[in-house]
DNA sequence: CTGAAAGCGCTTACAG
DNA sequence: CTGAAAGCGCTTACAG
């Protein structure tokens, strides 16, 4: 009765219905004061009639800002990225955000494409998990004064803010436990070595091993891509041979997952730790040992660090951020090696 | 050098550097045709000296839609919302709309807070994941011609679509399966008796076992906060009394959770089937007997009967959509009853 | 082929 | 206390 569908009321027409001028209608619709009440009433009447509802599209566009802040995921459908963008999405309302978020499918160009879809709706700040490619293309939005943190992986071919587990450390960690345990031939099964999280984590290998006195043979070393029947694979492959190895460090939740599917018919498994948490990890038998990050936490870190730009703080170089991991120790990582 | 930071050039820059109409530079860059090659290189050189880009915002603006749709979540941070967001996000993007998301943490406050902001920002289009409260709110939305889609729980007082799992079916499924293998005493441990999926869920339970001709004791039927502490507590008082039950149907991925937590440490352990499948449900001893949803197809067929709204088809009366669930057969729901 | 004017729905800056 | 004018950055409808 009031509109025919598609067509909502603006504060003109609620100028017009009220009597009054487009400015007053403003203040009422936004609390300003110096409206006299009789005035106030007969705005709100009219809203009311009309069902008029700010639109806020509008009023950003003559403020400036947006109000919102752009997540870009590996994909959103993963237990890692969903973690974290509750850590982004907390943080972004408590500043009074909505949020964007989309999905790269690790694939650069589709990062690209989202990134800069968001920069073209001006969202006020974006936080990117980088899918590989080179962060070139972002430059001249940053020149013009948009706000970019990364998280998980720094971003490349450009300076930038990021946030990042400790992932060498971690996996230094990790790897150390299994030594403690009395394991000297340790594989390592990651994804692929180009990305920044593996190529930290084999480093963080190579130092335990290196710390510990023990040689790494080359072939103990097992990257690439993580479908399930590539890992398992791996995994089979370096169990059998002449010098098997009697543990395995995984690098990643999925790989983890792999290999444990690959393990789970053996009479004598190897030691395992696997790099990230998993859901019912406490609940597998033995317990699943694991470094565990904390994908909520690089999440709010990363929002918190992207509003400190947005709040003023835009003159300081790109910081790095680096959270900790923490090894829970559950079962599989305490296994001795197999007696030859 | 081009721009002082925050000062984006805009079209009228562009004209002005290029000495044409403004109209000349819209044209050049939507690439509608009808402009000579000398002006457009003209104008493209003037577009690449500013860095000039679009903004989408106050395109939008004057168009009068938003390319973008709004899921409000129960919580991002999930794994079923995070798998729902897949699906929904992957339909967004096929229609050319970016995506905002938020949640409402089961509040029904925060999702109307939510869902409100998101029509203020005139999405075209709303995915809900509703959180329990009245509906009524979004009415003056609807019939302002907004679009809709209520998924996993349909709306409470008003008439929408909804995509749905078939709850009741799936976990009279789950529950014939543990009578099947000889249960008789079965332990219903759900969430919240008031939320649409708990109560068609306890449906389906008392169907399967009223179709078994097999009485309900109502002692059997525990519904709650799912806090593990709750759950496991729950679970210790089925198992225990004159009559224990030999066999629990645990009605959500939260419940199941704790109540493998609370039997971790039980000798002799009931059967379970468990509503919702859980990452690593394979790999347990026994493997974990589940009625799986698909909540990324829960999100495709949400997004797709919005999409199909939003062109065109918003005569026809609200649709409800049920979408199946499988029996997945693992281990835990084949135990037999223990003997007395 | 080209562009000046009006408008999307609001707010800002200003005058009464 | 009240409101007309100009403007946010674009597109639409129209005239040359």
């Amino acid at each position: 009765m009031n509109s025919r569908s598609g067509a909502r009321p603006t504060m003109k027409d609620v100028a017009a219905t009220a009597g009054v001028g487009l400015k007053t209608v403003s203040r009422v619709v936004n609390d300003e004061p110096g409206v006299s009440p009789a005035m106030a009433a007969r705005v709100q009447a009219a809203i009311d009639e009309l069902g008029f509802r700010r639109n806020d599209s509008a009023r950003l566009l003559r403020t400036g800002s947006t109000a919102s802040v752009g997540l870009v995921l590996e994909d959103i459908g993963d237990p890692f990225s969903s973690a974290l963008s509750r850590g982004v999405e907390a943080v972004a309302r408590d500043h009074g955000c909505l949020l964007f978020t989309g999905s790269s499918a690790e694939d650069a160009d589709r990062e690209r494409e989202l990134a800069l879809a968001l920069c073209a709706r001006r969202v006020d700040g974006l936080v990117v998990v980088p899918a590989g490619g080179d962060h070139g293309y972002l430059l001249p939005e940053l020149e013009s004064g948009l706000a970019a943190v990364f998280v998980d992986r720094p971003a490349t071919g450009i300076e930038a803010d990021a946030v990042l587990s400790d992932n060498a450390g971690g996996a230094r960690a990790g790897v150390a436990h299994l030594i403690a345990h009395g394991h000297r031939r340790i594989g390592f099964v990651g994804d692929l070595p180009h990305i920044h999280t593996c190529a930290e984590r084999l480093r963080g290998y190579r130092a335990a091993m290196r710390a510990a006195g023990l040689p790494v043979d080359e072939r103990w070393i097992a990257t690439g891509p993580t479908a399930p029947a590539t890992v398992g694979a791996a995994v089979r492959r370096l169990l059998s041979g002449a010098a098997p190895v009697t543990a395995l460090f995984t690098a990643n939740n999925r790989v983890t997952l792999a290999a444990l599917q690959a393990l789970a018919g053996l009479p004598r498994r190897p030691a395992l730790v696997g790099f990230d948490d998993l859901e019912l990890a406490a609940l597998l038998t033995p317990g699943l040992t694991v470094v565990a990050q904390d994908p909520e936490a690089l999440g709010r870190a990363a929002a918190d660090l992207l509003f400190e730009r947005l709040d003023g703080d835009d003159g300081t170089p790109p910081r790095r951020v680096e959270l900790p991991t923490r090894l829970i120790v559950r079962g599989s990582g305490e296994v001795p090696p197999a007696t030859a």
